[in-house]
DNA sequence: CTTTATGTTAGTAGCAGGTACTAAAATATA
DNA sequence: TATATTTTAGTACCTGCTACTAACATAAAG
């Protein structure tokens, strides 16, 4: 990074810092191109601690706020894909996603797998602007490895694009949708 | 903890350790009676990383993995409710919440507030086997406030629940559904 | 009972990634 | 040019270790 002004720094510097929470002050004097003491200055007039203590509380971080779902926003491993055709991704289950009282996994995180790889076989600034047709036909338990699979089957004046995701544990479907999503304008 | 051969101290290290990470070899050393050199050796021969490593490896996962998504197991925060009748919950999205392309907020956002409102307002061991007619209306962005309504409308057979959910931002509906939520055996 | 193996404890040097501090040099501003 | 701000340098110290050496305790085997 180029050199640039303290104040200009500081906000990148907090940025960088919200964004990878994992750099130690050497890599960050690299990226600004200034001394670690600098580094060292600009995060204590920041209040930001130390590598160590932003990993532990990365760690600790209460269940308690609604998080970012995942690396590359797409929920689940995308293992097939035809652009503007078909995929495939799958998600293991566990623990963590099933309401504790009934141990069956709640349903956002399914609808979350299959919204995603709606949008991932779109390549395109898309927002989803209808769903329809959804069920889920069995509940889904923790450990089980779901399967989605989608295909568009229409693509209205290349702009609204009709995605079928269905979702599956081993032979058993446990979820289906049709996505509608359109183009956006940016 | 009293004394104990080094196979069983062995078997509770490792399960102590997975149950909680975040303990330094002082203090299981202090746990299991025995010096840290001890605990070290035990960790070595078990292949256990040191506290730090430990800690790391927990937050990069926690960085990556669909989390649970919110405190209580209801996305938002409820601020009325008539069992079997009706409830509003709302939820503040963030910049977290949306997609880094668009700036539009995730839908399973949306659909994870709705669906948790949808449970919440029947007080019983339920699964969602159906959903239908949802539509996102106009995309959702960051620092808005979504209030979410939902409506009991039929109970058939004290088993099967129908629940209308609305979300708004302002006046504007930017989602509705109907799920069917089915008692369950437990 | 003594030898040998196994297990446990003690102590030291060194490391990573810092904090906290002092001091000097570079740059900007009045 | 003088003063203020910013940046760099360097040192001592901290935590929670690793890696190593050495001694001691206890149990099993001859």
């Amino acid at each position: 990074m180029p050199k640039m002004v303290k104040k200009e720094r500081l906000i990148k510097l907090s940025e960088e810092i919200v964004e990878n929470p994992f750099l130690r002050d050497e890599e960050l004097s690299e990226l600004f191109s200034v001394s670690i003491q600098t580094i060292r200055l600009d995060r204590m007039s920041l209040n930001i601690p130390e590598l160590r203590e932003r990993v532990k509380s990365v760690a600790t971080e209460q269940h308690d706020k609604v998080k970012t779902l995942s690396r590359g926003e797409i929920v689940g491993e995308l293992i097939d894909l035809q652009l503007n055709m078909s995929g495939i991704s799958f998600l293991e289950t566990d623990k963590d996603m099933v309401f504790s009282k009934t141990q069956i996994v709640k349903g956002h995180y399914i609808f979350a797998l299959a919204e995603s790889l709606a949008m991932a076989v779109i390549d395109a600034p898309v927002a989803i602007t209808g769903v329809a047709n959804i069920k889920y036909t069995v509940p889904v338990f923790a450990e089980q490895r779901l399967v989605a699979k989608a295909q568009v089957t229409r693509i209205r004046d290349e702009k609204e694009y009709y995605v079928h995701v269905k979702v599956a544990v081993k032979d058993d479907q446990v979820f289906r949708s049709k996505f509608i999503l359109t183009a956006i304008d940016v």
